[in-house]
DNA sequence: ATTCTATGTCGAA
DNA sequence: TCGACCTAGAATA
């Protein structure tokens, strides 16, 4: 379920179980077995999160690894060795604990320039202390382009998924469909600060929750409800069902290949 | 048993 | 805009 918040957490799982620790490094799937292979007995130095990207560092070794999970992939990381490999491994790493990775988009070493490279092609990370929001708002600001796909634009920001976009969206009760040039400053303020605090709430939890306490359940006279992606929200993949504050069907549409998901009442702002 | 779907991204048409 | 990538679990038959 990889949107930022899932890789800033994985990255701070990596770090806590392999960082200053020699890991075995092997590719039971075979894909990754060269490299894997050169890593093989290297003291892990630190694992780092841009945006949906992951880069691990090893002591001695200039190259990095790069994973990206895509839409499917998993790096699970759990007590113990000597696990058997089940199903298709891409990446293993043992050294008291375990990580195996699946099914990523992107699982590579990269050389410094190409780490810079990659990461100078993405926008500023609302997960990240360095981050500059300015940067988001200077491409947003004078954009055509629906801010709703401006928000999952990577170069724009980065971190940003299909939940997030359609939650933060919602929360700041802004249309999907307004250009970005029409979003006001305040308005983007607003969402950046909300991003902010609605990741951070989720790599400290693990899953997203966007809810406000008094849009809950509970707090509605309304039954709980258990969503598939672990968490609490107003409009993903919720078409159909009624707004949680005005009752109004949930909308749904295709943008740039992905579902976006609206209430058409509360979000009405530019 | 098979088809479908997904919180993602790239490159060709 | 579309298919490819590539995996696992859920849904359908």
């Amino acid at each position: 379920m990889p949107e930022g918040h899932t890789l800033h957490r994985l990255a701070d799982e990596l770090r806590t179980a392999f960082a200053g620790r020699a890991v075995a490094s092997s590719s039971p799937q075979g894909r990754f077995a060269a490299e894997a292979a050169r890593i093989d007995g290297r003291v892990l130095e630190g694992a780092e999160a841009w945006g949906k990207h992951v880069f691990v560092s090893f002591a001695d070794a200039p190259e990095q690894v790069h994973v990206h999970l895509g839409l499917y992939g998993s790096f699970l990381v759990t007590p113990g060795v000597g696990r058997p490999v089940v199903g298709q491994v891409r990446w293993r790493l043992e050294a008291a604990s375990t990580a195996d990775l699946r099914g990523p988009n992107a699982c590579e070493l990269l050389t410094p320039p190409e780490v810079d490279a990659l990461i100078g092609r993405l926008g500023p990370d609302p997960l990240r202390d360095d981050a500059d929001p300015e940067r988001a708002w200077r491409r947003i600001h004078r954009s055509s382009v629906p801010i709703a796909a401006l928000l999952m634009d990577q170069a724009v920001l980065a971190g940003v998924g299909n939940v997030y976009r359609a939650e933060v969206l919602f929360r700041n009760e802004v249309a999907p469909m307004t250009a970005g040039r029409r979003v006001t400053r305040k308005r983007w303020d607003a969402m950046w600060a909300d991003l902010v605090e609605l990741m951070r709430e989720g790599v400290r939890t693990g899953r997203i929750d966007t809810v406000r306490p008094e849009h809950e359940p509970e707090a509605m006279g309304r039954e709980p409800r258990a969503d598939d992606h672990g968490g609490e929200v107003y409009v993903y993949r919720r078409e159909g069902q009624s707004c949680l504050v005005c009752d109004t069907p949930v909308r749904r549409r295709v943008l740039a290949g992905r579902n976006l998901f609206w209430c058409p009442t509360c979000q009405h702002r530019g």
